[in-house]
Order: C-alpha cells, then structure tokens, then sequence
RNA sequence: GCCGGCUUAGCACAGUGGUAGUGCAACGGUUUUGUAAACCGUAGGUCGGGGGUUCGAAUCCCUCAGCCGGCACCA
C-alpha cells in the first residue's frame, strides 16, 4: 500500500505496487507522455521500476537536467543499436554521456568514415521513428559474462568480469538489440528527437595508450531541435573566438613549419606580451619578489640531478656543442633558481625568498599535443620559487592564491577551477615526505578558502600541486595558474640554509606561476573577449583619422599628445572615406575611433566611436585624454564610454 | 606518439587524369569623402616537400613535414 509523496508536498496512495509511469498517469496524461525517468527517494530509475513501499517520487522530463542526461544515455545506445545493424562486426565498449551528449566507442576492423556517420545517423532517426520499446533484464554476472562471450562482446564480457561475483547485471535494449548498461533510459525510442553525431575519432581501449585503438563516435542530443540548432549555433559563435584564426585578422602572431610550437610574435602581439609582463611585474613586485634570469642552456649533468632527465629526457631539446659537451634547453626554471638561492650561505632570516622570472623554457611536446597558442613547445612561464622554511608554507601559498585569484579577476576571469593533485606513480622522494607535502598544501587550500576538486594522481614529480583551470571558448579547461609544495628538489640540488640553531636546514621550495604560460593566457584572453581586448591591453588603444585629408595635420598633433601620455595610439589619414576607415578598425577591434572633422578642428574636439558601434559624440581634447587614460590606468574599472553617458544623461 | 582528415595566391575557397580559377586583401589610377565596404584597372601560384605510375598528375600511389579533430601525454 505504497503512499507517494511528490515534490509539491502532495501523496497519491496506492492499493498495490505501481510503476513510475502509472503514478505518472495518474497526475495526468501530459505528464505521462512526458515522463523520461522517475527519481524515487533520489534514485533516476527507468519509468517502468515500480515502488513497493512509501516513498518521494518526482517524474523527470526533459526540462529536467536529469532528463537530458537520461536522452543522452539512451541515444548513445541508440548510436550503438544504429552501428551494430549497418556494421555487424563491430562491437560495443563504452557509451558514456559528456557535457553537451555522448560518445560510443566501438571495435571495428576499419576507421568509420564520415559517409558512414551519415548512414548511421539516418538509421538511428529510422529507429527512433519507430518509437521502439525500451526493454530491460536481469541477469546474474556470470550468467551475463557467459552471454557477452557467446555473442562474441569481448570487451563487454572484460567489462562485466571486474564486476564483483553475485551481483546482478541489468541490459537494455530495443527490438532485438541489447547491451549492458546501468540505466535509467527513456522509455522508448521516440522520446529521442534531437541529436546528431559530431565527429569520429580514434580512443585506447580503458584509455591506456598501451592498449589497442578503438573508433569513437561523438554525439551531441537535446531534448528538442530548438535545443539542439541552439548549441550547433554556439558552436559556430565559438568557432568565431578560435584565437587562432582572431591572432590572424588582428596580426597578432603566426606560426610555420620550420618552428612548430613555437610562436612569431608580431609587433601588436608582442605589445599585448609586454603588457602582460608589464603588470605581472607590477604586481610582484608589490608581493615582495625579486626578479632574476637564469640561463637557456645547462649542462646535462644538472637535469640528471634534478630529476628531469629520468622523468622527462623524452621531452627535452637537447644541443651538442663542438667540444661535444652535451647541454639542455631549459625545460623549467627550477634549478635555475635553485643555482641563485645556493650562492652564498643563505640564513633564515632571508626567508620567505622569493624569486621570479620570466622564463622562456623549451619542451619537446608530442607532435599531437600541440595547438595554438594553448599547447605550445616554447613558452615563456611567469615562474617563481619561494624559499621558505616548512611552517611558512601555509602563509606563503594563502598569499600565492589570493594573488592568483585577484589577478584573474583584473583580466575577467571569475570561472576559475582549482584541483588538487597529489602523488602521482612515477616520483621522487619517500612516502614520508609526500605525506608532509600533501598536508601543508591541504593546510594551504583549507586556510585558503579555496574549493578544489581531488585529481588523483596528477601532480609533478617533486611534489604535490594545485592547479587553477580558465575554459577556453568551446568549453575546453586549460590549465594557467599552478601552486607546487616541494620537499625534493632542494635536497636533491643541495639547497640549504642556517637555522636560528646554527645548522644547517633543507628549505622547501614553493613552486607558483601565475599566468602559466603567457603564450597560453594570451591564447584564453583572446578567446574571452573575443579578440575585443579591453582597453589597458589593447595593442592599439585609438586610431585618429580625419573625414577628409583637411584634417591630417589636426589628427598627427592630437595623436602625438595622446602618445605623450603613455597611450597606444595611430592614426588613419588614408584618403577613404570614414566609413570604410570606421569599418576596418572596428573590425580590428580597436576600442576607441577619434574622429575629426572640420567642426572638430574648430572646436579643439574629437567625435569619439567604440567599437561596439556607439557614437559618444565630441569631446574636448583634455576631457578625453583624462577619460582614456583613466580607463587604461584603473585597468578598465572606470569605464570611458559609461561616464560620457553619465554624464550626458545626468 | 596513436587514429582519422586536411594542405591550391596574403586570407577564405572552387577545381577527380588533358593549358590553374572566384571573392576579399594587395598594388596603380580616379574620387577630398561626417560614423561598418566609392569606381576602374593591374599584378600575384614549380597546387606543402620528395619519389613513383602515366604520352600527360593539383587530381592516382608511396613517403616525409606541417596543420585540424580526438586519444594518450602535459615538469
């Protein structure tokens, strides 16, 4: 005699067992149609799972985020299904759902070609007009491990045996075709009316680069083709942002075959570089440290010490000289800075040391890696190291993620992810020494008041890390900002101070980047704005140019006096008309067009344009060159254009 | 590195075995112009490199490189 309490408070009471479906039916057949899945004291179950006992029930539709997760699930079988009958010999793996759909990996003797995407996704709409029923059984894990083997899923059958003995194995299917699954899925094949496979690509089997390679199909579905034209539409908008293709229009940097991974800085690119390096220097300098620079090229010898040679020797460029000397390309700034600390007798009183540089490192990264300015073999790192003695590494890593955190937020970032990693297989050091590292960084993340997600594993091979992830325009993470608590590099370089006991004492090292790369940070910056720089950093702030060549001599001394003010500024005196000028420069995302005519002449004024299309009309000299500068110096926090229209409004 | 795709003028692209094309940009001329494209003309390519098949290759095959989408990797 179940009683069903529903989300509004309200019970239904039953004379017997019912199934989500009826209880849904019961509240009206709208709901009935719409019903996806049903979540029974918490639990998504299938809308045919019937409740024996009282309990909280809501019907989940595909208004609910659940029930784009439950649509998703079933179309990748749905794309399993749709495989398997157009190419028999394939066999399933793995069809899990990701943001924005699912994929489905499959084992087949060939790579599926795109003409093939196309007939597979035809057969799937063929089977979802069907409207087929979505069946379930239940069977014992030996039972179902028999069953995968006899009809030839061998990776299912690899699946389901690491499953423990005794349990039971839930399969899924529609018509005759069937695969193991956990479920929940829709009800039927009909509820699936939104999708469409994206791309092909090559997997490894259980993601193991050692295993064979599978063929995996990506899909994106949504609960109606509204949804769906919507996301296809975001995609295209995203494609836009790609800062390959906006570092192109804006002649920013290029790339060729001759350097891969490695960037020609143009002029306009380098000056958003130097800008970056200009207030990353700023403002570490005001977080007390100290700038120094250390060499490209070390004996090998030293990255034997370190450690790199072992963990990454793969990765590293190597030269040989003609006295057949063997040498690195630095790739990282560590034991750099590490050679500066170890000069001289180093007292605590010097600690916290902190040391920073602008490091251009080099790492031979593999050839698939590589993408624009993201995944790069020649970077430059705004690295530093702190030197410090094990009770200041709270303070010093609280003082390093503010710092992280607040700098982001000059740039836009307010989305920031931060991980935690911790040990990963292949390391240096005892266990000891790990656990002493991981506990000072959790201290850390905890005084902090930071939330971090665990990623097991995954940190450097010195030490323990947090990592501040920035998302790129297509949703891509990418990691920027990094925070590395290490106990085993000093020792194994031999860094060391006096204590205030007179002996010698191992310091820790804080490892910190802020940026990351800048190569990278540029490439996301870019992506953000959608090449719409803001003003402090845009490599051109304004361009003067006048209606007719009258004016010329007007725009060159009005440029000049805004240049003498530090801003970046150029004029345009072609012989075009202004709209064609207003056209171009606006396309080139320049935030600010001064224009001048014969009534500005006259007027000492300029009309001012954003690039957003706005005519803020004339405005006098001085005013403007106050506004401008005030905009570039508050980095943006005293808006130009909103104080004119304050003002005019006011 | 692995799977797949791509590489034609500065950029975006067309061209499936028979004399390399279009648009924009560039350059030259005319137009002195009031807020997102004036008009006319000119020039530009050993079709990514190398090798092969063929009477003949941008086109077919092999190979190398780079790029793109994933996977793996990321100190």
């Amino acid at each position: 005699m179940p009683a069903i309490t529903l989300p509004d408070g309200s019970q239904k009471h039953f004379e017997h067992s019912v199934s989500v479906a009826e209880v849904a039916a019961s509240i009206g057949p709208g709901l009935a149609k719409a019903a996806l899945a049903g979540k029974v004291n918490g639990e998504l179950v299938d809308t045919s799972a019937s409740i024996d006992r009282d309990a909280t029930l809501s019907i989940v539709t595909d208004k609910d985020p659940e029930g784009l997760s439950v649509i998703r699930h079933s179309t990748a079988h749905l794309l399993a299904n749709a495989v398997q009958e157009l190419f028999p010999e394939a066999q399933v793996t793995i069809g899990p759902v990701i943001e924005n759909g699912f994929y489905y990996d499959f084992a087949y003797k060939r790579p599926f070609s795109t003409e093939d995407l196309a007939a597979i996704e035809k057969r799937m709409a063929e089977i979802a007009a069907k409207d087929l029923k979505v069946h379930r059984r239940v069977l014992p894990r030996d039972e179902a491990v028999a069953h995968f083997k006899r009809i030839g899923e061998h990776y299912k059958a690899e699946i389901i045996s690491a499953i423990p003995q005794g349990e039971l194995i839930s399969l899924y299917g529609q018509g005759d075709w069937e695969d193991l699954c956990r479920g929940p899925h829709v009800p039927s094949t009909g509820k699936l009316r939104a999708f469409k496979l994206m791309k092909v690509a090559g997997a490894y089997w259980r993601g193991d680069s050692r295993n064979e390679m599978l063929q995996r199909i990506y899909g994106t579905a949504w609960a109606n083709e509204k949804q769906l034209k919507e996301y296809l539409t975001r995609l295209e908008e995203a494609e836009k942002r790609d800062h390959r293709r906006i570092g192109r229009e804006l002649d920013l940097f290029h790339f060729q075959e001759e350097a891969p991974g490695a960037v020609f800085w143009h002029p306009k690119g380098w000056a958003l570089f130097q800008q970056l390096i200009n207030y990353m220097r700023q403002r570490q300098t005001e977080a007390g440290y100290q700038e120094v620079n250390t060499p490209q090229v070390m004996d090998r010898d030293l990255w034997v010490k370190s450690g790199h040679i072992e963990t990454f020797g793969e990765n590293m460029y190597m030269t040989q000289t003609p006295d057949e000397r063997v040498f690195a390309l630095k790739p990282m700034n560590c034991p750099g800075h590490i050679q500066v600390f170890k000069q001289g007798l180093r007292s605590y009183r010097e600690l916290p040391l902190r040391l920073a540089e602008f490091g251009a490192v080099h790492r031979y990264e593999p050839s698939g890696a590589l993408h624009g300015l993201m995944r790069v073999r020649a970077f430059t790192q705004d690295d530093a190291h702190i030197f410090c003695t094990p009770d200041q590494i709270t303070a010093e890593s609280v003082k390093i993620t503010d710092l992280i955190l607040s700098i982001y937020r000059d740039f836009g970032f307010t989305d920031v992810r931060i991980k935690f990693s911790d040990r990963p297989a292949k390391r240096v050091g005892s266990d000891e020494i790990w656990d002493q590292a991981e506990m000072a960084l959790r201290h850390a993340a905890a005084a902090a008041g930071i939330e971090t997600t665990l990623n097991a594993g995954e940190g450097a091979f010195y030490g323990p890390k947090l990592e501040f992830v920035l998302r790129d325009a297509i949703g891509r993470d990418w990691q920027c900002g990094t925070l590395q608590v290490d106990f085993n590099l000093p020792a194994r370089l031999g860094a060391s101070y006096i204590g205030e006991d007179s002996q010698k004492h191992m310091p820790v090292m804080v490892h910190r980047a802020m940026f990351g790369s800048l190569e990278r940070f540029i490439g996301i910056l870019i992506e953000h704005h959608a090449g719409k720089l803001p003003a402090w950093l845009a490599p051109v702030q304004a361009v003067v140019m006048g209606i007719s060549n009258s004016q010329d001599k007007y725009c060159l001394e009005v440029a000049e006096n805004l240049k003498n003010q530090g801003l970046r500024v150029e004029t345009d005196l072609r012989y075009e008309k202004v709209g064609f000028k207003i056209r171009e420069h606006t396309l080139k995302r320049v935030p600010f067009l001064l224009i001048a005519g014969e009534r500005e002449v006259e007027a000492r004024t300029l009309a001012v344009r954003t690039r957003g299309g706005k005519d803020l009309g004339s405005l006098e000299l001085a005013e403007l060159n106050t506004l401008l500068c005030d905009e570039v110096a508050s980095r943006g926090r005293l808006v130009l254009e909103d104080r004119v229209s304050q003002r005019r409004s006011g």
